[in-house]
Formats: C-alpha cells, structure tokens, sequence
DNA sequence: TCTAGTGTCGATATGAATGATCGACTTACA
DNA sequence: TGTAAGTCGATCATTCATATCGACACTAGA
C-alpha cells in the first residue's frame, strides 16, 4: 500500500504540473489546493526536491515549480521518494540493491527469482505514467 | 517491501511443500527448517489455516501440512494473507475494494488509473508464481 | 483413563515507522 | 530594513511490526 506521504506528494505534484510554470507556487497555496497538512507537505516538497522533482525559490514571491517537465517525472520517479524501492525486497532492487541477510544464495532463491518479476513488472508499469499524462486525463475527463 | 511475516511464510510453506506430505510436519521441525522463531510461525500457520493454505492436525503426531496442492498454491494467495492486498490503495484492490475518503470522484482520478495498472500487472505475475513451481526450480538447482 | 505431546489462543512487551506539528532560522525582494 | 517566503531540527502521538509468554484444548498411545 502506498503511504499517506505518498497520496500526498502524487496530489502536490498533479497540482503543480497543471498549471502555468512561469511562476512559482507558495506552500501554502499548493497545501490548499491538494488539502495537504501544510507542515507536512514542506518536508515531502524537501525531500522531492533533493531528487530534483521540483525546485524553490526562497524569499518574497517564492515558491515551488517542477523540477523538470512533467512529461519527465513519473509515478515510479515519485514514488521512489516518498515511499522506497519499488522491490519487494532489497535483493531485488534495482535502485537500491542489497543483499538479504539469511538468503545463503541468491542464485537459486526460488523465492527471488519470483520477487524479481514483480518487481520488472510494477516497475514497467509506474515508470511509463508520468505526470504530464495524468494531467491530461483528468483534464479530459472534465 | 515485503514484511518479515512473508518471508517467514514463504520459507515455511517452501518447506513443507518440499516433502512427503502424507503426514503432518510439527511445528517446532517447520521453525527450525524454515529458520523461523517458533512463535511467530505459531500465528502466521493459525491465519495460512483460516484462509485453507494449510491445514493441522491436534494432538500427538499432529503437526501441518499443505491445504491444498503445491500447484494450487500461488505467491499472490500467500503475500495477501500475510501483508494483505496487493494493490497500492485501496480503491484499485480486487480482493479488498475500498473507497478513498478523500477521492471525490474515482472514475476521474488520475493517480488511481496508474494504480490500477500498477496492480494488474504485479497480480499477474504473483498469480502465476506458485509453491509447485518454486519448489521443483530450488531442487533443480541442487 | 491418564499422560505426554501437540496445536490454539489471548495477552502483552518492545521498538520502529508513520503522520503530523512547532518554533526558530535563513533568504530575498521591495 | 522589514516582511514574506522557504528551511531545518526537534518533538510528539499513534499505530504497526515483530516477537514472546503462559494457559488451555485436543488426541494418540500406554
């Protein structure tokens, strides 16, 4: 299941893609419009922007933009912050690999190598939508 | 990522899909096969039992066996005991539908049709990974 | 019928993760 | 230089994951 962090940064973000990037967008209008807990919503803008998904500018007239094109960022992109690898487990991480402690071979793991094609699976998957798509939809939908 | 219990689960249920299964195994044996603190695996065989995975025998010479075939016994049927659905939210799960309370309108949203996707695709493959197969492919390596 | 060996079940302990909030600080523009 | 913005560290409450304990119920065999 996805975190609450997760739902939220999916939100903030379709917030910010759809809508006119000349200018930057303040927190707490970005916190309204995705009914986010304000306070919350910092830390998690914090965190996507460490991985370049969107960008600040301090002081007057702040705000916060996209880091790059929307057609850019996707789901997998986000999710990877909010939430971790995609994997099921570690020993099947692409992004962050590492080896389980009581697997006395990897190789031969019958449970990894079923771990493994869920993980290409859901990764196939989350790294084809991007957030430009899912603007367009619910735009269409309207 | 999968919880510890899953992994403990696999591992047991590997176990004793992996033998003559004309009599039950005790669960002391299955703990210490599986490398499975004994209690633990006490509660996780109590709820694999509910849902007709396994099935005991009380009293002497009691012990567990598989409730079903290896064959008919797949990663999705087990992952969904021990760390329920599969799906990212509620509103995309087959087997435990529910409604997001702060979704206004589903049929729009744009991040659950990524989800949807998300899940079809990671069901589809842990529905064709049963404990037959995982067992045959680790003797194979052998 | 007794008893030893087995699964069953409810309660509880503990630590970690999650979700959320607060207040002080820094930066930049007018 | 004042004010409006993002930044950052700390903290807190709650829930969840992991694990363990002890008493109980059931059954085969002596």
């Amino acid at each position: 299941m996805l975190s609450q962090k997760a739902r939220y940064a999916l939100r903030a973000l379709i917030v910010l893609a759809d809508r006119d990037d000349s200018e930057p967008m303040m927190i707490a209008d970005v916190a309204k419009a995705a009914d986010v807990p304000r306070k919350f919503l910092e830390q998690i803008l914090l965190e996507l922007k460490k991985r370049g998904i969107v960008r600040s500018t301090r002081g007057r007239q702040g705000g916060y933009q996209l880091g790059k094109s929307a057609k850019e960022i996707t789901f997998a992109d986000i999710l990877r912050v909010t939430d971790g690898p995609l994997a099921l487990s570690p020993c099947v991480s692409q992004h962050a690999y590492q080896k389980c402690e009581d697997c006395f071979d990897e190789a031969i793991c019958p449970i990894r190598k079923a771990l493994l094609a869920a993980r290409d699976a859901t990764a196939h998957v989350l790294e084809g939508q991007t957030l430009a798509a899912a603007v367009t939809q619910s735009k269409r939908a309207h």
